[in-house]
DNA sequence: TTGTACGCGTTATCAT
DNA sequence: ATGATAACGCGTACAA
């Protein structure tokens, strides 16, 4: 039904020149901002560019410039990370807010793929962007060596594995993770364990830190099951082992709310309640926090805060200062019932 | 501690040119696949490449080419969405999985704000992207009429409230909410209604319609319970008014499963077994859907494909085909223990 | 205050 | 098969 027709001819400085009869360049310095422009210019300048409806090629732009004003957010592992991860959406809104705020554009690019790391490699190669924001780099990351390369300014949200030079933020995860065993262990708690998982990864170590910190001398080793992902099955199995070894056990932090709404199902099937019985804690606030019976008490990340910071890192280096190496963001405990 | 020197100049084709000893054509020959360079030529200019680091810079490719092999993928309202919605994701990956394939590169735009809104209209007029892909369009979107003016390939997911001549890839919403209402009554129940949610959407309309057509003459509005959002509170408080009126009622079509879940939170308040005493189906098989007690039936939206079929949209009109000016996805039906 | 002309890094046309 | 050279659309020094 639609008619279809040829996409129209786009318009172009020297059109908006001849219908104001001006040249090219006043055009120009008018569209830019140059205070050099006669009122009656302005005024010809502007009935022309709506008539004809200008808006400056960005490519043209773009190679003139040596700048894009546009910003790569890059993240791979997008099925783990879209489907379940809870604050990527809100790094995201966090970012893409300082970036407009700055009048920069914000790309989001997805890596998925062999094919996909090359491509994206290329276009920030071939300077399509001016900096890049990366989430979950992965150890020995081509797209992360492109970028060292290209000594693109870049800000990276969590520790990139390979030490790069290149500036990140961080929750603090040890410190969140030592607070909230803390309240738990406020509660009177004699025997509290804990579900560590991902030990592998940065996140999972330092949980286990802060834990072993708020522990003291208490900590007890035998009284940590270690699994190897974030999950929840992993929760599940993980509290049965932990039941078997110390029925006595009273209390848990699982390293993520996932595990912890798994532990509080195998508890359910053992006859525990919680928090009566067991007092259970989690972490990152995500949406089984909220669903598990009773609610989670968990630590929230500031995912926004995460995305917003990183964005200025890549903005401050943009404007040649030299960033901190790193960023480290404090978490809120929220407080729940199940202890 | 990072040398952090300054930024090398990056690369052209006269470099590469000057170290291979040929002229600037037959670099660019080469690296656009064209058959005629000679063996000797190839060698030194993948040498040169390799030598100095060369990558074509994009910006002043696409002004020549007049393309950028990149499409946009628009996302409105993303705080909803990326907070909420299960299926964004799914859809992301689609669409980047199939343009990938097509060597096209994916950026996704976030419209947060009256800023990004001007932003990203300047950024699609300026001819940085091919096409578009528009996720939640809103009635009279101004991005969506930058788009149409520009007769700028697009395609839309899910309905756009203003006519427009776009093509679009949606989920047969009736058809869907049809099929599961027929299974509900399938298993034996007499009096079943429905909580409603976003009616004034395009996809709460078609499940109320969807329901109506299962019910046929059977069907009693005033079992019918309307809520204005699809959230878990709306569902609880409806499935409340529904007991209330309805006590006999002995199955619930809800229009998401977060209503659902919230709608068997209020049925195990009012001590009625799921599925015993009521039978509930919800729509989405979103992360609720698996962690409700029982686990929910539900209808699964192919996400992936919307995505994939979006990007297939876009990827015609640039080949220079006309699409289908709508195509509709069928959804599966997931049968759990609630109903 | 404004116009002219050059350059940004490619691709494409046309000779050779 | 390859080398000159003209666009592509814009910003900006320089001249006027």
């Amino acid at each position: 039904m639609s008619a279809n027709g040829p996409r129209p001819r786009r318009a172009t400085v020297h059109d908006v020149a001849v219908v104001a009869g001006v040249s090219r360049g006043t055009i120009s310095r008018y569209v830019n901002g140059d205070p050099y422009v006669s009122a009656s210019a302005r005024e010809a300048i502007e009935a022309a560019i709506a008539q004809v409806g200008y808006v400056p090629n960005t490519a043209a732009r773009h190679l003139v410039m040596q700048r894009t004003e546009s910003i790569a957010f890059i993240v791979h592992e997008p099925h783990s990370l879209f489907v379940d991860d809870p604050n990527i959406g809100g790094i995201l809104l966090g970012a893409n807010a300082a970036l407009s705020d700055a009048d920069h554009q914000m790309a989001v690019l997805i890596v998925d793929s062999e094919r996909d790391t090359d491509r994206v490699a290329r276009y920030l190669s071939g300077g399509a962007v001016d900096g890049a924001i990366i989430v979950s780099a992965r150890a020995n990351d081509p797209v992360g060596r492109v970028v060292e390369r290209l000594k693109l300014p870049a800000a990276f949200v969590g520790h990139p594995p390979g030490a790069t030079s290149a500036a990140f933020v961080v929750i603090d995860n040890r410190g969140s993770a030592r607070t909230i065993t803390e309240r738990l262990l406020a509660t009177g708690r004699r025997r509290v364990g804990m579900i560590a998982a991902a030990l592998d990864r940065d996140s999972g170590s330092e949980r286990l830190a802060g834990f072993t910190d708020a522990l003291g001398a208490r900590f007890d080793p035998d009284l940590v099951e270690p699994v190897p992902l974030y999950s929840y099955s992993s929760g599940r199995t993980a509290m049965e082992a932990l039941l078997r070894r110390h029925p006595e056990i009273d209390g848990v932090f699982a390293a993520s709310d996932a595990v912890a709404a798994g532990a509080m199902e195998a508890l359910r099937a053992a006859g525990r309640s919680v928090p009566g019985d067991v007092g259970v804690v989690g972490f990152d606030d995500s949406a089984w926090a909220g669903r598990t019976l009773p609610p989670l008490s968990t630590v929230r990340q500031p995912a926004e805060d995460l995305g917003r910071h990183a964005a200025a890192l890549v903005l401050g280096q943009l404007r040649g200062e030299s960033p901190p190496r790193e960023v480290l963001l404090e978490c809120e405990v929220i407080w729940r019932e199940s202890a």
